[in-house]
DNA sequence: TGCAACGATGAATACGTATACATAAGATCG
DNA sequence: CGATCTTATGTATACGTATTCATCGTTGCA
């Protein structure tokens, strides 16, 4: 029915002949309408439906200097990463923007294709990888697009920075552990030279020696499920259990209530287990993990503000850094004297989390 | 140290006459490097590289009518999406393509934001969305855009198309079943009006019917680990339970799993189940699911090669569709006589699974 | 009625690159 | 050594839009 063989594709231009006026009013009609008069809008309205006229955002770019495209370099790895992107994603189609994403599994690759990303004059740039090129980072601060770094605390006072409040909220697990009684605790990190790790650690061991208690950290090697199965059989083989082991990402301690199992450990009868993140499988009734939560949503939505901001803050002083505050969800792998199954797991709520400001 | 007040950008204009050459030669020489002496190229990589010269990609499309650029929209919720993206992306990255991704939760943000995303003129778009206005889907088909559905088998015929075998993986996983001696089956499907769920059940009822077993189906009314979950109180409260359950999706079987133990009822002991996807979950030794793995992979490189597939084939008789057999894998919840549990799970291989290409 | 202010529109140009065409200098061959 | 072919480069233009400037018809107000 359409009158449709492949043809080139309709321009400005070709609906302002057809509506008898000017390419520049036509333009004009679709970035400005209100200064353009109510009959002509009509009359061009109905030449670019009829003709099927789709804006060209890429001509648009050109003139304009703003692509309203934000990209992401996010690891390709770990289901914290993949719900992250999600938001990301929501986060900036409900500001109009788009979403050009790169994942990575190795960390060569991002230098390299940063640079192929670079050619596109994004608006912005929300980075979760864990290290870029000092020098690339440089040159891209000079192209005027926005840089964030999202979870990734190192980076905070280079660049303006979101996270979650890492340190506070190992803090709180660890206070909760603690009024449990514990006074053995093992802390089981995923990569201790990733930031995140550190921060995490430091929170636990600081809050835990407050109350008299000792930390022990243990490297998994990786924020896998398969590192925490594994790291579990080194917990099995010690001399004694510990009371309570926190494991610095909730997939990892995943594998690590699996890899327990097999010992016939079980939490929270045998030892007490929390994680870090707030994944939705953390409020999965086959797990059910007591965790930190971090309000994925309200970080994205800052990452966003930041790197799509409309307000163009050429900061000046100190790069803006987001902290948010995450939020304990207590679940059966701390359930003292209760080793039978709860009811359905909720998932992880949101709500109630504070944030702070620092800098700018 | 670098010269970095915030300037205009470089382009090939500056680099043209800081090399002494033509703003002609300097696009040859990113272009089309063979075409340039080695001497005058020298030079100008020379003066890019002081003046940090980055190529825009923005006015490079505008000219050469090609963005490298391919969109995917797929649904915001889900694992098995999630994966898909990542795959999505790295593919596309392989390929010197980038992806920019819209990801949606109610069917009417599409539509909207498809308006959105078709101005930028991408060179193909992914959709893994369950269903597009016909409309729009023609106005795409006409820009000259490669659209590709992913998963959508109601799509073949109409729109080029990549989906695993879900018929045949269906049927592998009823016979399967059916060798176990089971005789009374249950199909718990996520959403029936979903063309993938019908074509699954169709799988599993031919082969099961073709040994005289009878299969009922069930819907769990969403393909979440919630739906899942609530399900398993009605197969609970069912006069008897059946021998086995095949679950639509592996998230589902993860929530069924889960809420039959509320009923003290286990698998593989009380009752087999069997899933569908192949989630890297599904080999997480607290599940250790039997299930059809899709090689994710796979399909995600034939919808990048039919999406951005160099070979413009305008294809004129039958839209080329791919369909890729998924491969089996047996995990404990199908073991029979074997309720222990078993070693570390292993994640799912994807290997051995065969292909088959239709139309064209 | 005359003049200023205003509102709507058209003409022209720039954004940064790729490429067709023209041109100049060597290279090749009789 | 002149004619032809090849190679390297410059000139000019187009891609599709946003925006500045100029223009022209109207309205408001004294």
């Amino acid at each position: 029915m359409v009158r449709s063989d492949r043809k080139r594709a309709v321009t400005s231009v070709d609906v302002a002949a057809a509506a008898g006026v000017s390419q520049a009013t036509v333009a004009r009609c679709f970035t400005t309408p209100e200064v353009v008069a109510p009959d002509t809008r009509l009359k061009i309205e109905a030449a670019a439906d009829r003709l099927g006229y789709v804006p060209n955002a890429i001509a648009r770019s050109l003139k304009s200097q703003r692509t309203n495209i934000v990209g992401a370099v996010v690891p390709a790895v770990g289901e914290y990463w993949q719900n992250v992107v999600t938001y990301f994603s929501r986060r900036l189609t409900a500001r109009g923007r788009q979403l050009l994403l790169f994942s990575f599994l190795d960390q060569e690759e991002v230098n390299e294709t940063l640079e192929a990303v670079m050619q596109y004059r994004l608006d912005g740039l929300i980075l979760a990888s864990a290290t870029i090129a000092e020098a690339q980072l440089a040159r891209m601060r000079q192209t005027g697009l926005s840089l964030v770094a999202f979870n990734h605390p190192d980076a905070a006072g280079i660049v303006p920075s979101v996270t979650v409040d890492n340190e506070a909220g190992a803090s709180d697990l660890a206070r909760h552990l603690a009024d449990l009684g514990c006074t053995r605790v093992l802390y089981l990190g995923g990569v201790a030279a990733a930031s995140t790790d550190r921060a995490r650690f430091r929170g636990a061991a600081r809050t835990l020696a407050s109350t008299g208690v000792r930390c022990n950290y243990m490297e998994a090697g990786a924020f896998t499920y398969e590192a925490g199965y594994r790291a579990a059989e080194r917990v099995g083989s010690l001399d004694s259990l510990p009371d309570a082991i926190m494991v610095g990402s909730d997939e990892v301690a995943f594998g690590m209530l699996d890899g327990l199992r097999r010992y016939g450990l079980t939490a929270p009868g045998d030892v007490l287990v929390t994680g870090f993140d707030g994944l939705p499988q953390a409020g999965w009734a086959g797990y059910d993990l007591t965790t930190l939560v971090q309000p994925a949503d309200r970080l994205a939505e800052h990452a966003v503000e930041l790197a799509a901001g409309d307000a163009a803050d050429p900061y000046d002083a100190q790069p803006p850094s987001v902290v948010v505050a995450g939020t304990l969800r207590r679940g059966l792998t701390t359930r003292k004297g209760d080793t039978e199954q709860g009811g359905p797991g909720s998932l992880p709520s949101h709500n109630g989390s504070t944030e702070r400001r620092a800098g700018q």
